[in-house]
DNA sequence: TCATGACTGAGAATGATTATTTAACGAAAA
DNA sequence: TTTTCGTTAAATAATCATTCTCAGTCATGA
């Protein structure tokens, strides 16, 4: 938890890219998913070096990692708060359009003995494309 | 993910004592801490009884699955609807005393084309126990 | 240019969870 | 009672996501 003296991370192609990649999608892809999307660019690329290099730009703050319901965790090029709804269908996750409540922690300070972080609200829904094929095949 | 109408689930010794000893702790533990705690009255049960029973348990709305951040699923007996806070530290996660937030699911259907199913609010922040032993070691 | 340390790619290792296989059990039919 | 059928359990294998390790590469500054 004790922050090293400072440490001083380079722009590498690779970190580049990644985050280009990331901020040019909408969506808040998985590692996996980002691999795929950078690979088109940089064939060469290894899996391991996507995760070390989110996980490193999560922890400076560059980058969001969102530990959100499902199996795998998905990152977010966009840093400042806002919630989320995760399709229980298909694990799709998307922004949602509601307002951040701020005194929802102060709430929570005055009834924890924690000191209190963040919070982070996560809505779970039907996706629209998953409301159409429900009826057909309930997919998962 | 369309829940069947129900499954007609028997209680057997594994589940009923499963049960038993989530119901026993206040915290929120993961399945291989209950398998833990299970194996003491049950030396000769399996991780995968465990897992499975868990799960099983969860889709009749039985317990509560928690899909919330960190590496592994926390389960909690009580299922009624409450919001809780993970120890950023050492990943403990507990109940959160704050009322929950009703229309928050009501602001979100407006805002959103999915079907709305529900919301949870995740805390993160820093249990006592980590805020104590901060000055002297670091941990993780 | 040389040394140092940061960084990469490849693949092995780990940890959590799920699936599979086989055996045991229980209730009801023969 | 014996047989049969469906359910459940235990053990173990398999899978999936993620992290680690390591040897080689690259950038930077003395």
């Amino acid at each position: 938890m004790m922050n090293a003296p400072a440490p001083m991370i380079r722009l590498t192609t690779q970190r580049q890219i990644i985050l280009e990649e990331l901020a040019k999608v909408k969506s808040h892809p998985t590692a996996s998913e980002l691999y795929d999307m950078v690979r088109k660019r940089l064939p060469r690329i290894g899996l391991g070096t996507v995760y070390r290099n989110l996980e490193l730009m999560a922890d400076n703050g560059m980058i969001l990692k969102l530990e959100v319901g499902g199996t795998q965790k998905r990152f977010d090029a966009t840093t400042d708060p806002h919630y989320h709804i995760r399709c229980s269908c298909c694990g799709k996750v998307e922004d949602m359009e509601v307002p951040v409540i701020d005194n929802l922690v102060t709430a929570a300070a005055e009834n924890s003995s924690y000191q209190i972080l963040g919070h982070h609200v996560e809505f779970t829904g039907v996706c629209p494309d998953c409301q159409q094929s429900q009826g057909i095949n309930a997919i998962q």
